[in-house]
DNA sequence: GGACGGTGAAACTTCAGGTTGCCTC
DNA sequence: GAAGTTTCACCGTCC
């Protein structure tokens, strides 16, 4: 293997290993541990590169007019695009994400900083990766990566179609620092693999489904299935095995999600609506408790916004700040009759994740009153890109409780809770679903009309094609009036029309 | 004497990502 | 554990 001393103009080893990249007219990849420090590492490099482009422009308003109002984070991104620059993490709008990949594999974005997503399950190979950051953040404070993150990051280096070789760069802080990582990671041997199997979710998911699709029946059939996976291979111990199936058998049933007659275990319609949503039967059965509860007192749509939040999909939480602390307590309180959740006691181990859901649902809300991205950026710390994952989330869960509210013939819950669901996917106000229901009108352009006095789909008849066309383009204008069926009526008056 | 502003050190806060689900309200 | 952010004490300046 061929030396190479590398020229360090920069106090900062990665930005000089960035420089020399560029020189070198190849690309690279520049994994860090947080969102952050992607945005900033990306950031420190874009101000020291002068050369811009105007295919780089393109790019950099095209990621800038990702969403309807841009926020900080997409001028930011902005900005590091000018220069060919760019970071890319979870938080990212998907539009974002996706014209950073394509970019980089025209080549015309040469380095991108990214969180861990990109390592994984995306096609990305670079000519350099460079690992800044061999220790992150978790439950035990700052600890190494896994052998198998570092080798996943490490192997996106090399382009076989256009390199005969990779370099892939760890960086080391100290001389200690760097024999331990050689230690770790260059001689290490990489974790076993565990089977998720064993992941309790995963666990009570599975058995249900098994017995809903009537797969196994008898808690005979069910151990042999489970004893042929590869969980029971590396379990070794079947006695406990059975013991864990059992306990969840127990619980499933408890949950009325299956039921047990003659040694035969049939999945209720409940339990089989719930098998087919895939959703986790613990989280069904937190809602079926919620719904009853919601059966039987006043709620609002916020009673169902919170109910969602405090279930293990939703997770992360947007977190409560130590500063706020107070304030969301206060806000609890207010609340306190339309919740629909078990709601836990200051000194329970479950309240900070209580206060969490409560915000989460706070930030939902917000959202569904029609709240920008950038005030929820702001306001919530929740950035474009892990605002649509919680929507998508939330939208389905809605959608469990809807159909589960059907089932459990809780009627005027079921309306309710559609409006939530509605609400949500659009992020508006129950005034625009209307006009929302039309092809190409989201939001933004729904309360635009709105704002000029056209409610619903009677109005847009009734509006001048011209008034249309100033509001939402020539285009739009006209797929909107072929929606409420005028279609050769502004063909003609828009003629002239630009 | 007091309001204001600048400075730096100390205290505090925060920290990756994620596949499927369903079907029209 | 470390980077980034906020808070706060301290000092000098100006009115």
């Amino acid at each position: 293997m061929e030396k190479r001393k590398i020229q360090t103009p920069f106090d900062e080893p990665v930005l000089s290993l960035a420089f020399d990249t560029l020189k070198l007219n190849k690309q690279c990849l520049i994994f860090v541990n947080t969102k952050r420090s992607a945005e900033k590492t990306a950031e420190e490099i874009a101000k020291n590169v002068t050369a811009e482009n105007p295919d780089l422009l393109t790019i950099a308003l095209d990621a800038k007019s990702a969403l309807s109002s841009p926020t900080h984070q997409c001028e930011r991104l902005s900005f590091c695009l000018r220069k060919g620059i760019a970071f890319h993490h979870s938080g990212l709008a998907a539009k974002q994400r996706e014209i950073i990949e394509e970019k980089f594999k025209e080549g015309v974005v040469k380095i991108i900083c990214c969180t861990p997503t990109l390592a994984y399950g995306l096609d990305l190979p670079a000519f350099r990766v460079i690992i800044k950051d061999l220790k992150r953040f978790g439950r035990q404070g700052l600890a190494w990566i896994p052998v198998l993150d570092y080798l996943q990051q490490a192997g996106r280096a090399g382009r076989p179609k256009y390199d005969s070789r990779g370099e892939a760069i760890a960086i080391a802080q100290t001389d200690s620092e760097k024999e331990k990582i050689i230690d770790l990671y260059i001689h290490g041997e990489p974790e076993p693999i565990h089977s998720k199997l064993a992941v309790e979710p995963a666990l009570r998911m599975y058995l249900l489904s098994l017995i809903a699709t009537e797969m196994v029946s008898s808690k005979k059939e069910i151990f042999l299935f489970f004893e042929k996976t590869f969980w029971a291979h590396q379990y070794q111990d079947s006695s406990r095995l059975e013991t864990i199936i059992e306990r969840m058998l127990e619980l499933l049933e408890e949950w009325e999600f299956i039921r047990e007659n003659e040694e035969q275990y049939r999945a209720t319609p409940l339990g089989n609506r719930v098998s087919q949503l895939y959703i986790d039967p613990f989280t069904a059965f937190q809602m079926t408790e919620c719904l009853r509860r919601a059966a039987s007192k006043t709620v609002d749509t916020f009673s169902f916004l919170q109910m969602i939040s405090y279930t293990l999909e939703m997770r992360p939480l947007v977190k409560v700040k130590t500063k706020e602390f107070e304030e969301i307590q206060t806000q609890v309180a207010s609340f306190h009759e339309v919740l629909i959740t078990e709601e836990p006691g200051p000194f329970d181990a479950e309240y900070d994740e209580f206060l969490d859901s409560f915000k989460t649902a706070l930030m939902l809300h917000e959202w569904m009153n029609e709240q920008t991205e950038e005030f929820l950026l702001e306001n919530f710390s929740v950035r474009p890109g892990e605002l649509q994952a919680k929507l998508d989330i939330a939208e389905w869960l809605l959608y469990t409780a809807q159909e589960m509210s059907t089932l459990m013939h809780f009627q005027s819950l079921h309306r309710h809770i559609a409006k939530a669901r509605f609400r949500i996917k659009y992020g508006a106000k129950e005034e625009l679903f209307a006009l929302l229901r039309l092809e190409n009108i989201g939001r933004v352009r729904a309360r635009k009309l709105f704002a000029q006095g056209i409610k619903d789909l009677g109005d847009v008849k009734k509006a001048d094609i011209e008034v249309l066309a100033r509001l939402l383009g020539k285009g739009i204008a006209q797929s909107v009036k072929k929606q409420v069926g005028q279609p050769e009526l502004l063909t003609k008056t828009l003629e002239g029309f630009t």
